[in-house]
DNA sequence: TTTTACCTGTTATTTTATTAACAAAAATTT
DNA sequence: AAATTTTTGTTAATAAAATAACAGGTAAAA
């Protein structure tokens, strides 16, 4: 039991690490390489060594001493911990720049996790094809959902349309939403939620850049105390 | 002093709620609220009201007993805080899909944080005009940023191409990147950098997927125990 | 062969983040 | 006018996450 099923105790945040984890690993076996030490995927993740042997010492994966990790192994444990043994069917909800830009990122990059189909509701893009996949009506939504079992949402709708969208989705037994609509929306429990706003991000990020200049303007103050008097 | 600089003490988390408290109660302000209680704040973002009112105590904000919070006050002690005050300057780099989904969307939302300026390779894209903010070339790229006092990078090339244009974005004086291409790029210090996949974001609700399916599997045995004894 | 340098894996400690508990105050009800 | 309800603001407690410390082992160097 414990065995089975120890990575459902697993820190949210090492599940996120974990799928970054296998993203650097795929570009490390990209160039050649077959094994790897934890500072050099420290160093590409932006962490420190320590964590990265902390998160594979909770996932129960070792090493080799001086030689590192062997990158397809670490890969084949990452993915038998995040993957679903059968596959994930996804469907993208708003087929604009967004919708068409997440399509054509993820599309065929990870064979557990497909998406499968489109929905708008724009007749000109009804029935046609992006990146492979079909874009059905919205009309459609519950339907194919239930029909392809279709298990994770994107929604990339504009905002006034979110909540509607959200229920159907919701109707139609969807599992997991991940919204990029500028709304939040709500979904009843069992269902799990993620919402990612770049505005948020980038005002992150401009946050900071305002106050490391602060932080400077500060430092060369003492450097030059006669200029920084007056209070 | 403490009263000026109070905020760079702020944990990391308050100010990523703080951005999004503010898109909630712009979106209550449009729908004619004037009040707010953290409660409400809390539905909407999917936190609990303690959470809430814990984050305005550190930004020293107040309400009124029983009235709860001003929106309109509320929004500007949190742009006080989290805007420069002068408005920070972004560009995007790589005018993809991707790069004009997050043109779309950022421009013109937040009058302190303005793209300004847009760089992409392909020759049919430079010269040209994308919501209204001109396309350079990339050649052109460190001579503009410094030109235009620009001081956030929105990262949205190719992943083979997005070391290099980092080099270039941190030759020419850059203060933040934020990376959205599938590469982890490394910028020196005195740099703020963030980076988002939504890769890894998709993987994640996948993986709590997953795990609902396998707890309610185990809950359903516990209720016909007789169905589920071998081992 | 001994020493040194270099990594891993784990436990202990510290830091950061969240939640709980509750006092105080204003509006509402009885 | 007293009691009740509702809501804020703050301190205290808990939980989650990150970091530090270090033991132990292996390869390479001396
Ligand atoms: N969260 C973020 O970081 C982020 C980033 C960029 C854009 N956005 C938002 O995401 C949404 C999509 O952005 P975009 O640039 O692709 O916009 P877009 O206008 O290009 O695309 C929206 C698409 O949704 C379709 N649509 C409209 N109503 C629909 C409905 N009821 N059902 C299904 N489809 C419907 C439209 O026909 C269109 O194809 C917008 O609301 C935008 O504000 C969010
Ligand atoms: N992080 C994420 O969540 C995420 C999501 C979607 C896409 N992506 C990635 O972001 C990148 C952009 O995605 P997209 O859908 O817009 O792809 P795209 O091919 O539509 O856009 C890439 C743009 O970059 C331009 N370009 C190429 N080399 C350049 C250079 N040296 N300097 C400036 N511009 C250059 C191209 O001309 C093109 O316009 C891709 O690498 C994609 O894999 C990441």
């Amino acid at each position: 039991m414990r065995i089975k099923n120890y990575y459902k105790n697993l820190p949210h945040k090492t599940i996120e690490r974990l799928s970054q984890y296998r993203r650097a690993l795929f570009i490390c076996l990209d160039n050649g390489k077959t094994h790897i030490f934890s500072h050099e995927i420290a160093q590409i993740q932006h962490i420190t060594p320590v964590q990265v042997r902390r998160d594979l010492m909770l996932i129960e994966y070792s090493g080799t001493l001086r030689k590192g990790y062997n990158i397809q192994d670490l890969i084949d444990v990452i993915s038998d911990i995040i993957d679903d043994k059968d596959g994930i069917k996804a469907a993208i909800i708003g087929m604009g720049n967004l919708g068409r830009a997440v399509l054509k990122y993820v599309r065929g990059k990870r064979n557990k996790l497909e998406i499968v189909a489109g929905f708008d509701s724009n007749p000109e893009k009804i029935g046609k094809t992006f990146e492979g996949i079909k874009c059905y009506s919205v009309e459609d939504l519950e339907d194919e959902i239930k029909k392809q079992n279709i298990k994770l949402g994107i929604l990339s709708v504009p905002g006034d349309k979110a909540k509607d969208t959200t229920q159907h989705l919701v109707n139609a037994g969807i599992k997991g939403i991940l919204n990029y609509s500028p709304k939040p929306v709500n979904v009843p429990d069992g269902v799990y939620l993620e919402e990612y706003d770049m505005i948020t991000t980038l005002e992150k990020v401009a946050f900071y850049i305002k106050m490391n200049e602060e932080m400077e303007k500060e430092a060369s103050k003492k450097d030059n105390p006669e200029k920084g008097k007056g209070r």
